[in-house]
DNA sequence: CCGGCCG
């Protein structure tokens, strides 16, 4: 495989599958098996493209962009839970369900996430947890984690048309929701967690400045979030603003996906009184008996 | 190097 002539991290060159252009493109090797991480656009929009190759074998599953950071959800999910909660989950996208489930055989622990949809044939890749600590699992979730601050930066305002504008808009919401429970569909009526959640888009200042700086209102409270950098190292600052009050926490770099992982905890046993979102549904899959 | 996936 090397006939990636020109070192391309190309436009969507001649390849026969039309005019879609490839955003950005990762690889991660997980004992003998290699993914191959694809996000790509066309004018429909973008879509994530993994690959799981092997000597023999090569299969591809395409996440819906709406889905990235499901998948990521997901698979920070199966690194973080206990071994006796590795539920099957399956994630509804508009017209595709992802289904992941975790296996087990002498080579060791896997997951299977197949992919379904209509008018084609069903689709899996197989993720082996790794030799130690489920590394392998923690690798993917760190691409995917790659992939989907990626495709935010990507949005450039010469390239805003309507669809990837809406995307950004879906993108945003998803940070702030949480996955639904299948089991419970009765919306809370006094949704104060999200209560009057909103997000501002960055502006074109931020833009220029990397297109880091989000702003979030939750309740009276506004928090802004900051990239940073000093002679210390890169960081994100957290400014909680109410009233005239400030205050910040300056979370370095290395720290984030930690914190990302405890926030997703809650977010994970504080579900059932988040609001659901339309488009995207999470749910839990009773386990065989066993 | 495995090896899962059951179409």
């Amino acid at each position: 495989m090397e006939g990636n002539s020109g070192g391309g991290v190309g436009i969507g060159v001649g390849g026969g599958g039309g005019s879609d252009v490839e955003l950005m493109c990762k690889t991660l090797q997980v004992e003998h098996k290699l993914f191959y991480f694809d996000l790509k656009e066309n004018p429909r929009g973008r879509y994530l493209k993994i690959s799981e190759k092997t000597s023999a074998t090569r299969s591809t599953i395409i996440v819906p962009f709406t889905g990235i950071s499901w998948f990521l959800d997901l698979f920070n999910y199966y690194v973080t839970a206990d071994e006796q909660d590795l539920f099957s989950k399956e994630l509804q996208l508009d017209t595709k369900v992802f289904y992941f489930d975790v296996g087990e055989n002498r080579r060791g622990r896997f997951l299977k996430v197949s992919e379904a949809s209509v008018s084609r044939n069903r689709s899996t890749i197989i993720v082996p947890a790794g030799n130690s600590r489920e590394e392998g699992w923690a690798a993917f979730r760190d691409i995917l984690a790659e992939v989907n601050e990626a495709s935010r930066l990507f949005i450039l305002p010469n390239q805003q048309n309507p669809e990837s504008a809406e995307q950004l808009v879906g993108l945003s919401d998803d940070v702030g929701a949480g996955f639904i429970s299948g089991h419970n569909s009765q919306p809370s009526p006094s949704s104060d967690l999200n209560a009057d959640r909103s997000v501002e888009l960055p502006g074109q200042e931020e833009i220029g400045n990397m297109g880091v700086s989000k702003v979030i209102r939750v309740d009276q409270k506004k928090f802004f979030f900051d990239l940073g950098s000093n002679n210390r190292g890169h960081f994100l600052r957290i400014s909680e603003v109410a009233g005239s009050d400030r205050s910040s926490i300056i979370l370095p770099l290395s720290g984030l996906r930690q914190f990302h992982e405890i926030v997703g905890h809650f977010v994970e046993i504080t579900k059932d009184r988040l609001e659901g979102i339309t488009g995207a549904s999470i749910r839990t899959v009773d386990p065989p008996q066993r």
